[in-house]
DNA sequence: CAACCTAGTTGACTTAAGTCAACTATCAAG
DNA sequence: CTTGATAGTTGACTTAAGTCAACTAGGTTG
């Protein structure tokens, strides 16, 4: 009988691919041939060095100087040599140029925003996009070293909190928590680290220096990237982080109302060990040698 | 804060076109450029008129023309007048050709299977692929006249036979229902109608002629495709069949343990009538003029 | 049967995209 | 300071894809 699995992966194949092929059409919408529109596109994105364009859109770098001496050209864009290396170029968007990209967002994120509209459970179909992301995005996730103050961060914290809020008995408040400043999750001191898919966070995990050892914080992985390796992924990037920054004992905090958490923990050489302390909400206490 | 719908979806969007699009490659895995393979799949799938070719693929004549040149040209495919318009033409694989078909399906099928096989879930996956697709593929849903014998129907028939063994307390054995022969659902006595989308059917019903009444028969869709309001269109379209064929009387039966079904019945003026056969298995009976 | 329509063919052209190789300017290491 | 690598530029090319308009041959209709 017919409808196998490879089947329902075609059906999906088309279906998306026409959808999503008209979503991007929205790059020809603006008369302008599809390679100068996306590297506006790259460098709006706020990639801005030649070469890392270069490697975002897979381009032969005699093509992409040409696109770029157009858009140029066009008063789109201005390249100035990077001043830490000459030979590097820096490609920055001029006013027109930002606007242009604006245009390029909105027309997509209309289109984007429509098809939404239109379906009949939206939060269902985005989870489900979300799963299928994974699925496909699974060795395109980076995880890189990021700023705790910034937007990205403050978003994963923000639900990092809300979602302790939920799961705890008595609520969650951060104020009420030793809250480590963000300064000491910040190299030389520490490390915050950020899970990244295609510019969207999907976890992060920090690091905060001390004197007798390091302390990992705020592991979080968002819901839609769940069930992936992320955590296992992150912890171990946080424990290379820690060798890197001389931070040869670790300790971290949780609580029993996680119990993935906990899991994960115990299933990684994590050692329990007696409260370290006085932290209102913490309940299970871990150590580890790196 | 950031991940906002539409970003999960240009997420969504990256991972799936660049994925897909090495699905795609395949197409270009022959040596062969983008236009003549996607000529060579659309005739192996069935198409063959080259007006219908030019359709799908959505070409310039003057183009499709130059690629049939070159594909007969390598004695992949061999163009005849049409015997009943001399305009026309008809293409049709040569064996070469087919093979060449094969190699290309293969090599779709071999990258497909590849990518569910890494899928950690891969039912969770399809699942959410065909969620997805539903949601795409909305309107591109196409309900055809089909043969009750052919591939698609058998496939369709039994999914819907075993669907009512799983949800009948004492089972269903078709051999103890009142089948109606596929006879009596072809043309010109009944109809039988299939849901079918890009080429996987997603549902169908029967329209069984008769002299008293026409009766409907063997509802089912898809799991993957329910809650699209697709039963409504089905029977939609077979209340149309019935007025076209001259069956101003129709009739149906079915049972208490199908609540959507007896739901949609209700809902779309069909009136509830006493017993008319003494089938086992139905013990809701309902009428509807049309 | 003339006038018109339609399917497909052909020649001449354009555009987008990309490749190759030679070149310049800068940087890094011994 | 030389040698060699690296980032980007430029000229000369190729290929794929597609457009336009003129044309042929087979249908359709008043």
């Amino acid at each position: 009988m017919m409808p196998d699995p490879i089947a329902r992966l075609r059906r999906f194949n088309r279906a998306v691919t026409s959808e999503l092929g008209v979503l991007d059409q929205s790059f020809l919408g603006r008369g302008r041939p599809l390679g100068p529109a996306r590297v506006i596109h790259a460098i709006g994105a706020g990639t801005c060095e030649v070469s890392s364009i270069r490697d975002l859109l897979n381009i032969d770098k005699a093509l992409l100087s040409r696109l770029l001496k157009g858009l140029e050209a066009e008063g789109l864009l201005t390249l100035a040599p990077d001043p830490a290396d000459g030979r590097r170029r820096i490609a920055t968007l001029t006013e027109a140029g930002a606007a242009e990209f604006a245009a390029y967002q909105s027309l997509s994120d209309d289109h984007a925003a429509r098809l939404l509209a239109r379906a009949p459970d939206a939060e269902a179909l985005l989870a489900a996009m979300d799963l299928v992301a994974n699925a496909f995005a699974r060795d395109r996730v980076r995880i890189i070293q990021a700023d705790p103050r910034s937007d990205d961060a403050l978003y994963c914290l923000g639900e990092y909190y809300s979602e302790l809020a939920r799961r705890f008995e008595r609520g969650f408040d951060v104020s009420l928590s030793r809250d480590p400043e963000a300064e000491a999750m910040k190299p030389p001191k520490g490390a915050f680290l950020m899970a990244m898919s295609d510019g969207l966070p999907l976890g992060c995990v920090g690091l905060k220096g001390g004197a007798e050892y390091g302390e990992v914080k705020r592991l979080w992985i968002a819901p839609a990237a769940r069930r992936m390796g992320l955590s296992r992924a992150m912890m171990d990037a946080v424990e290379a982080e820690a060798r890197a920054l001389g931070l040869p004992l670790l300790r971290l905090d949780t609580n029993s109302a996680l119990p993935e958490a906990v899991a994960l923990y115990r299933a990684t050489g994590w050692t329990e060990i007696p409260r370290y302390n006085d932290d209102p909400y913490p309940d299970v206490f871990f150590e580890k040698r790196v």
